[in-house]
Formats: C-alpha cells, structure tokens, sequence
DNA sequence: CACAATTACGAGGGTCGTAAAAATG
DNA sequence: CATTTTTACGACCCTCGTAATTGTG
C-alpha cells in the first residue's frame, strides 16, 4: 500500500532535487529514502526517476505523482486540521463578531454559564463571519442583520448608536447633532479593527484622513490628550471605554446606528439555551 | 502520523459498525483493529467512538474523519490508476475515433509502425474523445473535424460516403440516390456503436424503426439473408464489409458524408511523426 | 576526491496474531 | 452464553542506520 509517507518523501524529493538533501529534510538516513521509493515505484508498478548511475530525476510519472501527492497531502493536513478545530470546539468558545462593543455585552453572559470553559473572539466581516460559523470555526457569530437560514439560531442581542466625540472647546461641541458628511475632510484619529463600523466611515467620509490605532487604551489616552476628532459610541460608554473630558455628539446618519445579533448554529441550540435566554430578556432591559 | 491504512480501516467500520466484522472485512484479527484505532485516534489527539464496555460508534469528529477519508482515499485511488494509465499509455496505442469505418484505415498505419504495441480501438462521441485525449486516456483521436487547439497535430485520414443497401428487387435499387428524410418511417437493421453516423440517422430519420445489432458479421449476415434496409459506406465497401447481393444506392444529404481527421497532442508529434506523414500520402491517394 | 545513488547486513521497533479478561444483553 | 472490546505477550517482519560499493564531474 502506497503510504502517506512515501507521498510527503516525494514531495520533498521534488523540492530538494535530490535524494541526498531530501533525506536530511526529512530527517532519515539517504539508504533509507533510497529504498522507500524504491518500494514506492514497486507498489505503483512504474518507474518514477530517470536514473543514472549518480543522479536521479523525476520521470513523467514521477511527476504526475508529485502533482497528485500535493493535493492529497494538502487534504490530509486538512483532516487533521478539521479534527483538531472539533476538539477545540469542546473547549472553546470562539466569537466571530462585526464589530467590538457586542462582545463586550457577549462576553460577561457567555462567562456566566460557561465559567470553565476559554472564551475569545475576533472582530471580521460578516461574510468572512458566516463563512466560518458554517465550518465551525466559529461557535457564535455577532452580525449586523438577522440570519434568515433556518441552520441558525438568530437573536437581537444590542444597539449601538455612533458619537462623534470632540473636546468641549471645539465648535462642534455645542451642536446636537451632526452627519458623517459633514467631518468628510476632516483629520481623525481611528481604531482599527472595528469590523462593520469601518466600512460605513469610510464609505460615507471618502476624504477623510484617519490616524488608525490599534490599542484601545492608547486609542483612549491620545483622544483624551488631544484635541484630534474621534468616534464613540453609546455603548462604548456604557463599558467604559470613554476618553477624558470630551463631548459626544450624536451622529444624525442611519447607517451609524446599529442592531446586533447572536447567531448561533441550530445544532449547538441546546448548549447555548440558557445563554439564548438571557440574551433576551437582557435585550429587553436596554 | 496518519496512514492510509488508518483511513481505510475507519470507512470500514463506519460501513460495518462493529470492529470484529470491519476486521473480518480487512483481514486483519480484531485486536489488531483496536489496537490501529487507538493509535489513530492518539496520533489526531482526539477520540472518533463513544465507546461503551463492549461496543464502539463513531462520534461527531469520527463521523467527520469517516467523511474527509473517503475523499483521500479516492484521491489515492485516482493517483494509482493515473499511474497505471500512464504506464499503460506506453505499451499500448488507445485510439478513440467517432465512427468505425476510420479505424480501419488508421490501424494499419499503427500497426505499421509500431508492430510490438499493443493497439485498440473505441468508437465514443466526439465531445468523449476529446476529453480523453486530453486527459491522456486516448493516444490517438479520430474527429469529424479538424481540432484547431494549438495543443493538438491534426491531420486530414479519410473521407466516408454513407450508401442506403438495398435488395436488387427492391423498388429503391433502381434509384440513382436518395435522401435520409425519405427513408423516414421505414424499418432499418443498424449497428450500434457507429459513433457520429448514429447521431445523424437519428437526427435525420426520427420516425424510423432501427433494429439493433451490435455485432458487424452477425450484421452482415443478416442483411445479406434478409430483405431489410440497413445503410453501407464507401469505405465499408472498401475494406470488405459489405453483404451479398446487395445494391447500394448513394445518400445525397450533405450530412452522410465526413471527412475524418487523425488528432494527436503535440507532445507526441516526434513519437507519431512518421505515422502522421503517411497519413498524409494516404491520404492524397484517395 | 567530493558527492550521489545503490547494495549489504545486522539491529531494533512496531504491528500482528493468539490468548485471556471484562462486560453486556 | 454468545458477542464485543480491550489488554497482555511473544514472535516476526519490516524498515532503519551504518558501512561498503560503484560511478560521476
């Protein structure tokens, strides 16, 4: 039998170009690899190498296998992936969500009912989001609109309305209210990663230039420091992740207020019951 | 690291639902079966059964292993049998021509120049041919018209005349020629397998009755002892296959007569060089 | 003569089968 | 008590590494 083995040996072979730097690659004796690919074209019934006495080189065959061997080995790797990502799932909750403040509301529930358990998340779009709770690579997703599948489990879990945070000396901060259009050209400082939210400031304020950050604290501290313009939402507030003596002014646009939702797969409908729950009547509450 | 045996043996019990018949199956004893689980599921740090004192069944992740598995083992499947057609493709000249009649004119040639190979011959619709030219299943391709891919050789073999074989008493003996609509609705005795040539009767002839017959001298036979109509070729004639005592009056349609070009991939053309050059005078000679 | 592939040979490890144990319906 | 899985144990085969051989640029 042909042995996944001999399909990585080939490979390597392929790459190194010979048998000498191909064994040490991989690590065994040159006899040693010398011989299973001798076995290899024995098992397969045909020459794999053109050889001289001390040289060897992939035939046509030799080729074809090596194509072929890629792609198998690519599954493989893929199986024991897939295996491994399942057995994380056991003991991981992994959150995919479009933006950062729902997984702040997210989180302390999921903590609650799943005390032992190791919880993390990451901020992506929703596509890149939904693609990844179908293969379970996301044991729940936070998106901006509802699911209509019938394999999820969709439920409203916040909203998030956008400030526009200026110091309390600056002209804006007497208004109240203003549209995204009307900071389009203006220099702001942003986070990056901010999932759904960077998508609509960019769309909507084309001509704006944005110092990005990544830190949140210093994201913080630096508004607070500066005078720069800067977003905020209702609900970063709300969690405390506010810079010092500034000014919210409410954004006017409908596309800067939001409703999030947990999606769940239906599969994973009883593991997530009571948290479902809670999200409801915790939704209500707002 | 993971075998394909490992992989094997997991569609086996996934199909036989207990070790003991899936070991059975694999000819391997029992403990031994249990043994290679056990290893697999250590190498992938994950159990595949829920595993009872004295029954094992596939868990979730083993379900999932089961499933990725059979697609590897295809995989591995189709590798060896690319091997073997590669092999084969070195001791044996496969033609795939869309009629019959070609095949007589082109063996010759083949045989001709390669006496120690093993040569055959299959008669496919066009479209199949083709792909397995392209694929490496066909070595030699007969198409009704010229391929004009820059990855093919193509050159003109023969040209074929279809004739309606008529009794000497019969009425359409005395007939100078005729077309297909004519004989539409008629009773006819036909070959299977004529490639193109059924695809124009059919097209042509809708109404009609074809009795069957697929082998060529129980066919000759019976069209010779019978009065039944059936159709001949020029180059059936030729080459001998023709009944007794039969007339044969021309079809006039545009469609009953082909050219038939011999098709090979560049990367043969030394290989075939000599082959295609007489094709080439042969073809002139007719 | 450095380097590459193959062959020879002995050692060691891994997997197998047999046998026995444990558990279940 | 027949059936099934797991564990124990000894045997054997298979592959490995070392060493030697052959051949090349």
């Amino acid at each position: 039998m042909v042995t996944i083995e001999q399909l990585l040996q080939m490979l390597m072979i392929a790459e190194k170009e010979t048998l000498s730097a191909a064994a040490e690659a991989l690590h065994i004796s040159q006899p040693a690899l010398s011989r299973s690919v001798q076995r290899l074209e024995g098992e397969l019934s045909a020459e794999l190498f053109k050889r001289s006495k001390n040289r060897i080189e992939l035939n046509e065959t030799g080729m074809l296998v090596v194509e072929r061997a890629e792609h198998i080995l690519k599954e493989v790797q893929e199986l024991e992936r897939a295996v491994w990502e399942k057995e994380q799932s056991k003991k991981r909750i992994l959150t995919g969500a479009c933006a950062p403040a729902p997984v702040w509301v997210l989180m302390p529930l999921l903590l609650k009912h799943f005390p032992y358990m190791t919880l993390s998340s990451e901020v992506r779009m929703p596509e890149e989001i939904l693609d990844g709770l179908q293969k379970g690579n996301y044991q729940v997703a936070v998106l901006q609109s509802a699911v209509e599948d019938e394999e999820y489990v969709c439920t409203p879990l916040c909203r998030e309305c956008l400030y526009l945070s200026v110091p309390p000396a600056h002209p804006l901060a007497l208004k109240k209210g203003i549209y995204l259009s009307d900071l389009n050209g203006e220099t702001m400082l942003l986070m990056t990663n901010l999932g759904i939210w960077s998508a609509v400031v960019r769309e909507k304020m084309p001509n704006t230039k944005f110092l990005m950050q990544n830190e949140m604290d210093a994201f913080l501290t630096l508004a607070g420091a500066s005078a720069l313009l800067v977003f905020s939402t209702d609900l970063a507030i709300k969690f405390g992740r506010k810079a010092e003596n500034r000014v919210n002014v409410p954004i006017l646009d409908k596309e800067a207020k939001a409703t999030f939702y947990c999606v769940i797969s239906k599969k994973d409908k009883v593991k997530y019951k009571n948290v479902i729950e809670e999200i409801k009547t915790s939704f209500l509450a707002y």
